[in-house]
DNA sequence: TTGTTTTATTAAACCAGTTTAATTTTTTTG
DNA sequence: CAAAAAAATTAAACTGGTTTAATAAAACAA
């Protein structure tokens, strides 16, 4: 369900012909191969990502060496590690496609011009960045709230789309769950 | 250690004397006596809360009818309920001090209109919202990747001021943890 | 300064979810 | 298509943190 950066801003904002233009200037576009890198741990977080198509996954390699995602980002959401990008400092992250993907990207210089000469588009972020906070608070109330088991269900439940593009390994390791008891779980309730 | 909203504004923003003046027309001052409440579950999140002084937490009843502890404020922070405030719709949390606290008050309808008047805080917000989601990446990295003993032990020694000024059991509730393990955690290492 | 309420401690039984290690199934690639 | 690599399953042993229930200590209010 591809949707354009443009149409995503005159959601929230609006955007003129000669707004388009300027935005032209600052952004890229990118196709991305399943497993290609946009990010590298170890690199400054250069660029904010807006996924016009595709699936992009952010991981960290914890203490066991295994892959830790901590974030999905499907058509029409933004990714990017906030910590590095806005002090421009050495990532921990890697930001990897999981399916071949069509993204925007806004590096960091372009993004503070961007801002300057579309100055709606200080609006827009500010209201993105709100329901990204809005959304995060809804997640830690889950992640209080439910165990282990009810958090994966009200996870697929409420993604299905999830479970149909993404290996359910990295479901899993999303949601801070071992593959073998997501596995006991499908089981269990087969 | 007060801080006064227009400062905090001052850091991100320029701020003129006519746009201090605008602002006080859309901003309320209020003291709070501790556990006094700002917020009941049930209402709307009518207002942005800034604490300049003192300490806010925000909680809901859990279903096992105890008070689950979602976040803090001290001096400097926003509080609101991001969910509840954007669109207006019923809460499901508490605000509350913590202890005597000054806050400013911003209500949904003078938000708007203060951000119409003072274009340059829609740009302060976006960069507040910003580090509020970076806070919130690296929090749920720290999640993932420690276990509930080493999570009690980075948080006492992150934020010592919190350990002075929040009860135990309240500490342990905003990290998930139940306060006789916090108990035996402490008693373990003296 | 005493009685009441709130907060913190103790200890034992318990269990939700992990670990380990092996096997099977599915997907990818040459 | 066959071989290799990636993803998913199975099952048993194990453990970090919870639950329960009772007591003790600290803070608060009359």
């Amino acid at each position: 369900m591809q949707i354009s950066l443009v149409d995503h801003f005159s959601r929230y904002v609006t955007i003129s012909d000669a707004d388009i233009e300027i935005i032209n200037k600052y952004i890229k576009r990118n196709t991305f191969n399943k497993k290609e890198e946009l990010l590298r741990n170890g690199q400054v977080c250069k660029s904010l990502y807006f996924v016009e198509q595709g699936c992009l996954r952010m991981f960290y390699i914890n203490s066991k060496s295994t892959e830790q995602i901590t974030q999905f980002a499907l058509d029409g959401w933004w990714m990017a590690d906030f910590f590095s990008f806005m002090d421009q400092l050495e990532s921990e992250y890697f930001i990897q496609a999981v399916e071949a993907s069509k993204v925007v990207t806004i590096e960091f210089q372009s993004f503070e011009v961007l801002l300057k000469e579309v100055p709606q588009l200080e609006r827009y972020f500010r209201i993105i960045m709100q329901k990204k906070i809005a959304a995060s608070q809804l997640r830690m109330k889950y992640l209080y709230e439910m165990s282990k088991e009810e958090f994966y269900y009200h996870f697929v439940n409420s993604f299905p789309e999830f479970v149909q593009r993404v290996p359910q390994y990295m479901i899993a390791s999303y949601l801070g769950l071992t593959p073998e008891y997501v596995s006991e779980l499908r089981k269990k309730n087969q």
